[in-house]
DNA sequence: TCTAAAGTTCATTTCTATTTGAACATTCCG
DNA sequence: CGGAATGTTCAAATAGAAATGAACTTTAGA
């Protein structure tokens, strides 16, 4: 489990005289495992797995585009995750893919700009979960609406709706807002 | 299934003469239903477990005051879960807790006000992921510069850094917003 | 065309948050 | 008091989400 692959085999001259064998390359530098930690976080907040997480901040602090088994060997993740979690960055627009010439390989290169991201957490997280509490509030109007006129709980009913539909809508405003204090 | 509330086994004289055994009472009805649902799912995106959305839902579609045994019934869940689903719920100030003469059991209401739910979900929740991600973003940009100045990474990490510290600062400032958007 | 590297897929496993329920604690009333 | 009703706690069971990894597909180039 603790074995090779670096890439670029062609820079391989004076290593430091202390680790010979360089297990570094496969291990994490501080500033990269902090950047981890932090877009786990971030990931976690967004509702994404973890995995998402940690190959974003991983890619966000490399200082060049690394190939997928990189990413595994330096996260220690297993081929499955890394290849759907890249994908989904890169479905996402948070990752690009470049090719070299002689390596079949795709290099994955973080795009920096995060609006992509937010942008996606409104539209298919927080949006979807607004309609739904629209779609479900009309329902229960309707049915407070259907129950027997003379049933005096119609009428509590309708009071508490109501003051849930204010809540509702004022989300439903919040979400224009959002978009554009953070300008998307 | 299309029937409603009523504790007070006091009033137990002329029951319908259709259903002899009254299997109603434990069962929701449709608004109950709907209600509870609504608030599973807000309750999920806040970050809460189902049980309490629908604790809180089956409350807040309630004509009047239910004890614990009745929520239970209701809601098919557990004692345990119950008990801890509505502590939490009045510790958040979501339901309040009466009490009746002659009857040692407690009788929670609803708060039909939703701020304080938001507000502990402003708080507790997204405040400190805030602060969290402020403090790890330092630590970053510390690490950063205390690389080796003639390291090319540095320049490079440090302008990464910045930009990430740019949506931090956002998403700081969105919050005092959100507070004032919803004025709490 | 054939092969090996690269990448994908998805049934199975692992992990984690939530729920359960039985034991324990408390309270009220006879 | 005594004990039944009410409420709490927490170790263990459960369910749901995410990760794994082996089988599979695709591709490049020999």
């Amino acid at each position: 489990m603790l074995n090779s692959v670096s890439r670029n085999d062609s820079i391989r001259e004076e290593s430091q005289p202390v680790t010979p064998e360089r297990e570094t390359d496969r291990e994490l530098s501080d500033l990269e495992r902090e950047s981890v930690e932090y877009f786990v976080s971030f990931a976690q907040m967004m509702g994404f797995p973890k995995s998402i997480g940690q190959i974003y901040g991983l890619l966000f602090m490399s200082f060049e585009p690394i190939p997928v088994d990189v990413v595994i060997e330096k996260l220690g993740i297993s081929k499955g995750s890394a290849s759907q979690g890249l994908n989904l960055l890169r479905d996402l627009g948070a990752v690009k893919v470049l090719h070299r010439d002689g390596d079949r390989r795709g290099f994955f290169q973080a795009d920096f700009d995060v609006t992509r991201i937010v942008r996606h957490f409104l539209d298919e997280k927080l949006l979807p979960r607004l309609t739904n509490g629209e779609d479900r509030l009309a329902r229960m109007q309707s049915i407070a609406k259907a129950t027997g006129l003379e049933n005096p709980v119609q009428e509590v009913a309708e009071a508490r709706l109501q003051a849930l539909q204010k809540w509702q809508n004022r989300g439903r405003r919040l979400l224009p807002l959002i978009r554009k204090f953070f300008r998307l």
